[in-house]
DNA sequence: ATGAAAGCGCTAACAT
DNA sequence: ATGTTAGCGCTTTCAT
C-alpha cells in the first residue's frame, strides 16, 4: 500500500491539515514546517491520492475528447494528431484526455461516451463535424465544451478553428502568382464550414487579383470531400472547360482524387497542370509528385484546445473563436503554366 | 448536483446499502426491494460516483497505454489503431484507457508517465518497443504490465503478438507460389524481435519449397525500416544480384521504398519486378500498383491486450503468448516473374 | 433480507 | 501558524 497524507503527517510531526497545505503550497506555513513536510513526502514517496482528491473536490480531472470513429479512422493522421497534441497539452495542464469514439450516424436512442454518464469528465472537446443531437445532449448537461476544427453555429462555446479562409486565399494566390487565371475549386459538403471557408478564400483571392470569379469553375456537387469524390470532380471540370489549367482542391484527399484523374488523362503534373490541396497529411510525400498544399498545425490545435477548455474551467471566461494560422507548403505539384497544353 | 447514493435511498425507502447491493446485483436482496430501488435509479437519474467508487474500492479503473512518441506519429497509422481498439474493448470492460507517449531514448532521469507516478492506472500495456529502463521501472513498482506488438525476453508479462513467422511464410510463399526462385529479403534492426521473426518465416518459407536460401539476397543494415531505408536497400540488393526477381520487405514503409526504386530505375511493377509488404497500412491503397502485403489485425491486437490485462487484473493468471494470425492480401505489385527483363 | 456504521484519503471551514 | 473535524459518495462488515 502507498503512504497515505496520515503516514506523511505523523513522520513530519504534523496535522494532515499542515500536509495538505504544504502540497498546495500555501504561504501560511512556516517554512520551516514546510521544509519538514517536504521531507517528510519525499522520504515516504509520499503521492496524493487522485480518487480521494477526485472525490472531495468534485472534479474529475479529466477531459473527454470526442470524434466520429469514422474521422479517427481516416487513413490520414489529421485528428489523431489532433487528439495527440490535446494529450501532451493536457500532461501539463493537470488533465488526462480520455478519448469516446462516437457513430457519425448517432441518434437519440445511442448512449453517451460512457465518462459522461458517469460525469468522469470536466470538460469536452468535440473535434470535427458530429451530429447535432450529441451536441444538445451534451449542452443539456451542461458540461463546459469546446469545439476543435468544428464551427458551431449557435456561439455557446469556444471553436477553435484553422483559419481557412486565409489558407483558401494562400492557395489559390501561390496559383495566381504563378502565372494562372483558368483556376478551378474543387470541394464538398458545401453545408460543412471549413469547406466553406476555404471556397470563400478561392473567391476572395481571384478578386484580390482582379481575375473574375467564373462559377463553371466550381465543383462541389459531391457529399465527402474524399479522394473518389475529387476524381470525379476533376473529371465533370475538365470535360467542361478545356482552358481550365489548375485546380485548388478543398483538401488532399480530394487533390489526389484529381491527382490520379490528371494522370489516367495523359496530363503531366505540373507541367501541364498544377494542383494543389489542403492539410498536409503526411501521405502527401507519397505522391508522385509531392503534393503542394496548406499545413494546418494539428498538434497546435489540440494542444490549444486543451488550453481554452481548462481556462474556461478555471476563470469561467469563454473566448469565442480561435484562429489557428496555416502555411502555403509548395511542393511539386504546382508550377508556372506549360505551353504544352493543345 | 447529481443525486447520491444517499438520494436514491431516501427515495426508495431503503438504506444506502441496500441500494449499493443491488447495484451489484448481489443475490441476497429480495426481488421485491430490487425492483423498487432499480426504479428510483431510473427516476432519479442516478449513477455512481466513479471517484467514490474508486476511491473505496482502492482501485483506478484506468488502464495505462504508454508508446513512443516516434511510434504514434510514425505515417502509418498502424499504433492509433491498435490503441483505438483498446479504448473499444475498454469500454465494455469498464476501464478507460490512458495514453501517454515517451520518448524513444526515454532515460534514467526521464519521469514516468503521469499515470504512473499517481497511481492512476490498474494495469499498464506497452505498445511497441521501449527503451529497457522504462520496463524495469514500471515493474519495479509491480504494476501489471502487458506488451504488445513487441516480445519481451524475459517472460514477466504476457505478450500479445502478430503472428509474424506465419506472415513471412504467407508473404514468401506467395511470390514462390508465383513461380519467383529469386528473392529478395529487406529488412532493418534486426534486433527487433519482430522483423527478426519475419526474417525466420521468409528463410522457412524457401526451404520449404527447397529453396536454397542465399544470404547475398538479403539486406538487413539499417536502423529503421523506413521508407528511405527501404530504397537504400533496395539498390543495394538490386545491383549486386541482377537476377533478383521479386523481393519481400519486412514492413510496408520500406516496401515503398523499395517500389521507389524500382520506378526510378525503369523496372515495371509488377512485370519486371514483384514486391510485398507487410502491415498493410492504409496509405497502401495510394499506391501505384497498389501493395500486396500482409495484413496486420490492429483493432484486434489493441482489443486482445485489453482483454489479456483486464482478465489479469480480474484472475491474477497470466497467459504467456497470444499470437495473433494475419492474413494475405494480394494486390497488384506481385505477378509471375515476367519475361521483360534483359 | 436489510440496516447501521466505519472508513477509503483527502480538503477546507473553523478553531485555537 | 497549525490543528480539529466534518464531510465528499461509496462499499462492506457486522448486527439485527
Amino acid at each position: 500500500m502507498n503512504p497515505t497524507i496520515k503516514d506523511v503527517a505523523k513522520h513530519a510531526g504534523v496535522s494532515t491539515a499542515t500536509v495538505s497545505l504544504v502540497i498546495h503550497d500555501n504561504s501560511r506555513i512556516s517554512p520551516e514546517t514546510k521544509r519538514k513536510v517536504l521531507k517528510s513526502i519525499k522520504t515516504l514517496h509520499y503521492l496524493p491520492s487522485k480518487s480521494a482528491r477526485d472525490l472531495v473536490t468534485q472534479r474529475a480531472g479529466n477531459i473527454g475528447f470526442i470524434i466520429t470513429d469514422d474521422h479517427f479512422l481516416r487513413t490520414e493522421p489529421f485528428y489523431t494528431r489532433i487528439f495527440l497534441g490535446a494529450e501532451f497539452e493536457a500532461r501539463d495542464g493537470d488533465y488526462y484526455v480520455l478519448l469516446a469514439t462516437v457513430e457519425s450516424n448517432f441518434n437519440e436512442e445511442d448512449q453517451l461516451p460512457r465518462f459522461i454518464q458517469e460525469r468522469n469528465v470536466d470538460g469536452i472537446i468535440i473535434a470535427g463535424k458530429v451530429p447535432q443531437n450529441l451536441i444538445d445532449r451534451i449542452l443539456e448537461l451542461k458540461i463546459p465544451l469546446a469545439f476543435v476544427d468544428y464551427e458551431t453555429t449557435n456561439n455557446c462555446c469556444p471553436n477553435i478553428l484553422i483559419d481557412n479562409i486565409q489558407g483558401g486565399i494562400l492557395a489559390t494566390s501561390h496559383l495566381i502568382g504563378l502565372g494562372h487565371k483558368q483556376i478551378g475549386f474543387v470541394g464538398a459538403d458545401i453545408q460543412h464550414p471549413s469547406l466553406l471557408k476555404r471556397f470563400t478564400g478561392y473567391k476572395q483571392a481571384l478578386e484580390n487579383a482582379k481575375i473574375g470569379f467564373n462559377d463553371k469553375f466550381v465543383e462541389t456537387g459531391s457529399l465527402y470531400p474524399d479522394r473518389q469524390n475529387g476524381y470525379d470532380a476533376a473529371k465533370k471540370l475538365i470535360e467542361k472547360n478545356k482552358n481550365l489549367t489548375s485546380i485548388f482542391a478543398c483538401n488532399d484527399a480530394m487533390a489526389i482524387g484529381v491527382m490520379h484523374y490528371l494522370k489516367d488523362n495523359g496530363f503531366k503534373i505540373p507541367d501541364d497542370f498544377s494542383i494543389i490541396g489542403f492539410d498536409d497529411v503526411e501521405s502527401d510525400l507519397l505522391l508522385d509528385p509531392p503534393l503542394s498544399t496548406i499545413r494546418v498545425p494539428k498538434i497546435e490545435l489540440g494542444a490549444e484546445s486543451i488550453r481554452i477548455i481548462t481556462s474556461y474551467l478555471k476563470t469561467k471566461t469563454i473566448p469565442k473563436k480561435i484562429l489557428v494560422p496555416v502555411e502555403l507548403i509548395i511542393r511539386q505539384s504546382t508550377s508556372a503554366p506549360g505551353s504544352k497544353r493543345i
